[in-house]
DNA sequence: CTGAAAGCGCTTACAG
DNA sequence: CTGAAAGCGCTTACAG
């Protein structure tokens, strides 16, 4: 292993001026610098990260812990997001790592081990739920963390994108072409992201002067297959929906299929629109009529989440700290006028 | 933070003592260790792994660098993996964290990264291929790591089951009922594994005094959407095969898939067996009839990877080195005499 | 522009 | 059984 001791050596320089010249600090003459980073190429020095952290405090790696998923689309959104925390974080510097719990270990216990050991600068935490427990923790403990959504019964930084502003405007927007009958797929209640959703919902009822009440509401696991058995349900039911909000791409996935088993034509039968999240894993280019709805893509989430990261970390660059991310609408050609 | 200087401040002992004592050093009165035991609690100790780190060189982080995967069912088989593993290696005291590359990053560069930084004590490698370049990498740099399966072209340390004993023990087994045309669905040939099954293959018709040219050798990503799409193919053609192997259960699944859009009823009309990884996420209890084959539970294999690779890292405690793990034989209900 | 020195928190020969 | 000291490799005031 070559050190900064070698390399000074092999000079006839300090240590100090070495780390400095290594450093790209100003005080140093560019001659010695140059020299010093040609020796260091030659002799193949690697700083060292671990001597770096226990000086400086940092060891340049955020991570994030998350349980493992019980199924294949959950695991695939899981790896999608990872990749592209992953890919941001290296493009600032930074390492990003993955430890994955078993689905009956202690989250909070874990996040509290990383940090309490030293060497862990930061934290992602993602889907929080209510009050929750990690963020709690993170909190208490001191540590350098952002959230991906929000937990509406604790302070703490957080991107986002504006929730009800996604159900709101896909509810106005079948408001105006008819629907009344709406039915929205999305997530648990003890989620804020779906809380807000419904929220919005029922705003765009009121701004219509209608009764939310026409609307059906269904919680549920957001993947295909829970979106294509509540759908199925729905549309077997007496009074069924003329237009399904789907939380997500997935969702929607499942509402075609259903629409498509029921001998449903989109937008002619029934309107479908999506929150478009624009994963690679779940494109929405096969989808027939394409799909449309509010969009925002999680990638720059991720950007934001890594700028804001950092600047937490590093307070000296200092960086952009978006927090409430844009939202677009797209038309698409899966809603249609109704005058049921 | 709370330093060892903390506890041997509070209580009037040295700083060696102190260290001593919570290391479980038998050199310490017992009154005293009792004593640091109890003020360590009291003020919260916890021991900062960058300063063990660095003045032992060991981290007690081990790591694994995967590429990002493009199917839901890929992700899924990865992150069971990355469970499996994560849970053997903090059961003997280690932390397992994931790096996830993009799928175009370069994963020897990752590799030398994390580990020339310092901070990374041991590497996991899954699914080497044919002259893999990472493990070259790893082996340059003199790094810890543990290879689950086999790179024929490099030694290395490694877990792996007898591929070869895979192929002929399910080989054998449908030619002593009597086939003769068996289709076998595998990895692509740049693959040790696949190819030490395929002559396992060869020698189990040789043994039989029969020609292995009767044998169909498909190779494929070994996911259920390509293994029915295989399978259809091969049951609609002129000589189709008799019986199947799959080279794991996703395989397997898409054989079922595809036997009962032909019509072909297992094990009357087609017979099949695979090898079983025993993930719980692809989990054999739905199929049916029960499928056959070779069996040997992955979660065997993280076991003795972990415990390896712990003696490589930590010589002091000489643990197993587990190579080769036992395979065993599930008769199941999914293979039947033939007498085409 | 340069160097000697201190120190991050820990472990471990060494001497008593 | 206990403690003073050195040192892991780095960074950074401080003095020149």
């Amino acid at each position: 292993m070559v050190t900064l001791k070698d390399i000074s050596r092999d000079l006839g320089l300090s240590v100090t001026q070495v780390s400095r010249a290594l450093g790209g600090h100003a005080d140093v003459n560019a001659q010695t610098r140059k020299r010093v980073r040609a020796a260091a190429d030659r002799l193949g020095y690697r700083p060292n990260a671990v001597a770096r952290g226990l000086k400086t405090g940092r060891s340049g790696i955020v991570a994030m812990v998350v349980s493992g998923t019980r199924t294949p689309e959950a695991s695939a959104h899981l790896l999608e997001i990872v990749m592209g925390l992953s890919a941001e974080f290296s493009r600032i510097g930074l390492r990003f790592v993955l430890h994955v719990a078993q689905p009956d270990e202690d989250t909070v216990r874990l996040h509290e081990d990383l940090f309490l050991a030293g060497g862990i600068d930061g934290f992602i935490v993602i889907s929080p739920q209510k009050s929750d427990p990690r963020i709690a923790a993170l909190t208490r403990m001191g540590a350098a963390f952002v959230v991906h959504g929000r937990d509406p019964d604790q302070a703490h930084v957080h991107v986002d994108i504006d929730n009800f502003e996604v159900g709101r405007r896909m509810t106005d927007h079948l408001l105006r072409l008819g629907h009344r009958r709406i039915a929205f797929l999305t997530a648990g209640d003890n989620t804020f992201f779906s809380r807000e959703r419904v929220r919005g919902l029922k705003r765009a009822y009121a701004d219509h002067g209608l009764d939310a009440g026409m609307a059906r509401v269904v919680g549920l696991p957001m993947i295909a297959p829970e979106g294509q058995r509540a759908a199925s349900t729905l549309l077997s039911s007496k009074q069924r929906p003329t237009a399904i909000i789907a939380g997500n791409t997935l969702l929607a996935r499942g509402v075609y299929r259903a629409a498509a088993m029921h001998g449903l034509q989109i937008p002619c039968d029934l309107s479908v629109l999506a929150h478009d999240d624009d994963l690679e894993l779940f494109a929405t280019d096969t989808f027939d009529p394409p799909i449309g709805g509010t969009f925002a893509p999680l990638s720059q989430a991720w950007v934001s989440v890594a700028d804001t990261l950092q600047t937490m970390i590093e307070p000296e660059k200092e960086g952009l700290k978006h927090r409430i991310l844009p939202l677009g609408f797209q038309i698409g050609g899966s809603a249609k006028s109704n005058s049921d």
